[in-house]
DNA sequence: CCTACCGATCGGTAGG
DNA sequence: CCTACCGATCGGTAGG
């Protein structure tokens, strides 16, 4: 089931697939020839993000995904050339949003703030995005890699470095200091794991607020000043 | 594509099934009516561990199972009503395992030995079931979560309570030196994460040795002394 | 984007 | 524990 196949190289990026003229057909749309496909194309991964994180990528048939996004069984592939290419599309697109939100919250903070809030910063909105409503991306990442084929693995890969590479001149500062105790591409791994390891356990609508989860991983990783 | 199904609660645990006398047939064992049928079971579970965990039990067919334990398609199903109760075999036999281990690592230390040894002793015992040949349950546990009943759940959250306990006492210890410096339960959480993130990244046959990654590891979390 | 469909594979079982 | 098999479901496609 599934195995994971290699793929050509030019294969690899979510290049949007070519659009023939829509005519269309049952219900009328309210403009008869709206160019609705991006929205439809990003309906499908919007609904597949959610199966594919509730239910798992193999347990998801393209039939569940057809159905939450309103569609019949076969129309899924009108847009994505296989269901793996649509867990590619699921986890590249979530993670470019959260490359842009992330330089965003960094470039929010004051010129001359200092690294433990940079790293306050990076830690809150790292939560923000697993926990907010478009964080889907990231637990089916971590738990359908597998899923991947290599060269779609890559291309992830590319803009996850893109993620990661914001967090290293913050983590090298703090290393400077003192008080972060470990080496900083380490210390990085570590970090990230524990934070990424909150999905299994965090529920936002419990006792615990992001504010006060931020404030005890930084405790736990630099201390308190 | 396996809905969790609600069982009895009288389902829960993996009670080896009724043995009917075997009559061996095709090629002959060594001892004609030899009860090897708990190293056929622990076999399966084995093969499966192993399948399990490098492609996914959604992925792993029973089929595949059976093969890599040396049996024809059905065989399995002599030995687990079904995939599911295969899985939770899985998972609660590599727990206990690894909680008798946990166990013993304690207990060898010196009675006197302060907080930061017993922390090293219980960081270094969990990578090494991690990275070890017995280690396929851990990932399995976290990665098919989804695929256990809640009453299997339920059954492996009271086996991993006590593997989590054994945490507690020197966690508190440490948080009262001011060594931990955030809140026991929750640096519990955090650093557990942070470790059993590892799987995604570190190798064994790399250059960083066991050894070396616990130290990085105690550093980040209590410093160094 | 829908309809209708195909070949493959799967978990599981009866009967020995 | 094997043989032979069943019903269900799946990813994907042709043709419109």
């Amino acid at each position: 089931m599934c195995p994971p196949r290699s793929e050509p190289p030019s294969a690899l990026a979510g290049e949007p697939p070519a659009v023939p003229a829509a005519r269309p057909r049952g219900r009328p749309r309210k403009a008869p020839d709206a160019r609705d496909d991006g929205n439809r194309r990003q309906l499908i991964i919007d609904s597949a993000a959610r199966l594919f994180r509730t239910q798992g990528f193999d347990a998801t048939s393209t039939r569940d995904i057809a159905a939450a996004a309103d569609m019949r069984s076969g129309s899924p592939f009108y847009h994505f050339e296989s269901k793996n290419a649509l867990l590619h599309a699921v986890v590249e697109d979530g993670l470019q949003r959260a490359v842009a939100s992330q330089q965003q919250a960094l470039q929010q903070l004051p010129a001359a703030a200092p690294p433990r809030e940079r790293l306050a910063a990076l830690v809150r909105h790292h939560f923000e995005v697993l926990f907010g409503p478009e964080g889907d991306f990231i637990p089916v990442m971590l738990y359908e890699w597998r899923s991947l084929t290599p060269p779609q693995r890559a291309s992830i890969d590319r803009v996850k470095a893109d993620y990661e590479a914001q967090w290293m001149p913050v983590l090298q500062a703090l290393h400077d200091t003192g008080a972060l105790r470990a080496e900083p591409a380490l210390a990085r791994l570590f970090i990230m794991g524990a934070l990424n390891w909150a999905v299994q356990w965090y529920r936002p609508d419990g006792r615990l607020s992001l504010d006060a989860l931020t404030g005890q991983a930084l405790r736990l990783f630099v201390g308190d000043r």
